[in-house]
DNA sequence: TAAATAAGTTTACGATATAAACCAAATAAT
DNA sequence: ATTATTTGGTTTATATCGTAAACTTATTTA
């Protein structure tokens, strides 16, 4: 078909900020990570554990001296999920030559 | 903010198709549509109607020989949003440098 | 010790996308 | 000449999704 099917998961703004942010550090903290989006804590806790459940990140939830510190980075699959995103959204972006 | 918001109205994979396609080529037919998308005429129907109430594009509802005939046409205003959208979503999939 | 802040999670709600069901007219089949 | 099928859609119902508000627990600060 014409235009290929968008990845749900990433086809959603705070979910794609978070990876694209995540694409670029490796690792950030939560509230790094809020701050960077604008999201409120709610939403990114949600939309974190549901890239955290499909695999495209991990989470690892520690401590910052006695603080929480809810630590993610970006996994092969995630990264390679979000390659191929942006090889779809360029069929519906760039029109192919007639 | 580093993520601009991405207009929701676009932000939608049939909806983005839709206008995808309507900037290619000035002027379609729904059947045609419905093909290039794969869409199904049920679902079709809803986002080109919410395309156009938004004014990103124009629908007329005509005849071709005794049948009907249902033809769209991007506006300018649904080509600046295109536009706008494209640039607001490279700042999740480029990375600016470091 | 009381109030405020930090770091999240859970829950509730409204919006959204999608397909199923429906409708009307025209054409094809019997 | 009916009946069935296709064409070209629209309306409606539902299930999912995104989001913020409310809540929790622990920790500083006043």
């Amino acid at each position: 078909m014409m235009f290929p099917t968008l990845d749900p998961l990433l086809h959603s703004e705070l979910r794609l900020a978070v990876v694209s942010l995540l694409i670029g550090m490796e690792e950030a903290e939560f509230p790094y990570i809020k701050e960077q989006t604008g999201a409120t804590a709610g939403n990114l806790s949600v939309q974190i554990e549901k890239l955290s459940s499909a695999g495209y990140i991990t989470v690892d939830k520690g401590f910052k001296g006695k603080r929480p510190c809810t630590l993610c980075r970006i996994t092969p699959e995630g990264r390679k999920a979000f390659e191929d995103y942006v090889k779809a959204l360029k069929s519906y972006l760039v029109k192919p030559k007639k």
